[in-house]
DNA sequence: GTTCCTGCAAAAGCTTTGCAGAAGA
DNA sequence: TCTTCTGCAAAGCTTTTGCAGGAAC
């Protein structure tokens, strides 16, 4: 699942950003790992192969991957920032039951808004709650 | 800016939650202020009116308005659950400078995604951050 | 040697919890 | 009286900050 150092080093220094080691780590995660990690899931799964990394870290090297556009921050719900790769138009949808987030293809893009001519718009975001087809399946079985 | 007390209380009623001069007030205040105000805004205002009112309260009371579906909680950004009466279907522009929410209209039950078609979505949200017209009016003239 | 990065510890902010007293039926 | 609501104080979490030691160049 990981992906070559070389064009993550490359990644990083396009966006001016020195390829450290727990950089290159963290970012190799958020890319490997599609899944919307919060802070405290990459925490988790770097620290058992990296035990002197930080949670501070983590925040820290964050913030500068998201102030260079490298990742962006998905906020569905309180409590709860993940952080995401994936540039393409897309949008999220998160199970209550077990908290999933599913990505499904929406061109945001093309969501204009009449009210908004004369606003700067950076950013477009949807997301919807609900309940996934997995967990609907497994309430029928009960 | 205030409601009729009996309307309020009705709609309380209506939705089984026993209208205590609290719960009356901190509706009266998010109708009233349909500005998305987070929990810290109702407390601000309304503890002048009612310098008994504690934050546990205001916590306590929007977790019973929005289980019953009386209002919305609405998240833009992590750090800050705004609270909504709204009921039709709206987006939310949140401009970076001042922080300021504005709704407009878009009717997110027109959005359709492909993928979803066996899940159960409860709720779409749309959101967009940018920067607001007069924000942007403000830095020509700088 | 200088600069930037890392990570511990402490602080800060928001939210939840436990519980006792108050209010209402 | 009995039930429910309120609000203080404390605890719990996530995130930020300050700072000293370390790595890289």
């Amino acid at each position: 699942m990981d992906i070559d150092s070389n064009s993550l080093s490359e990644m990083l220094k396009k966006h001016s950003i020195k390829p450290s080691h727990q950089r290159l780590q963290i970012l190799n995660y958020i890319i490997s790992n599609p899944c919307h990690p919060t802070i405290d899931q990459i925490y988790s799964r770097l620290h058992t192969e990296l035990p002197t990394l930080s949670r501070t870290t983590i925040y820290n090297t964050l913030k500068i991957f998201v102030e260079a556009g490298l990742v962006q921050e998905v906020t569905i719900e309180n409590n709860e920032v993940r952080y995401d790769a994936r540039s393409e138009s897309h949008g999220h949808f998160k199970c209550k039951k077990r908290g999933k987030i599913y990505d499904f293809d929406i061109s945001v893009d093309d969501i204009l808004v009449e009210g908004l001519n004369d606003f700067q718009v950076d950013n477009k975001n949807v997301y919807f709650i609900g309940i996934c087809k997995d967990c609907l399946k497994k309430s029928e079985n009960d």
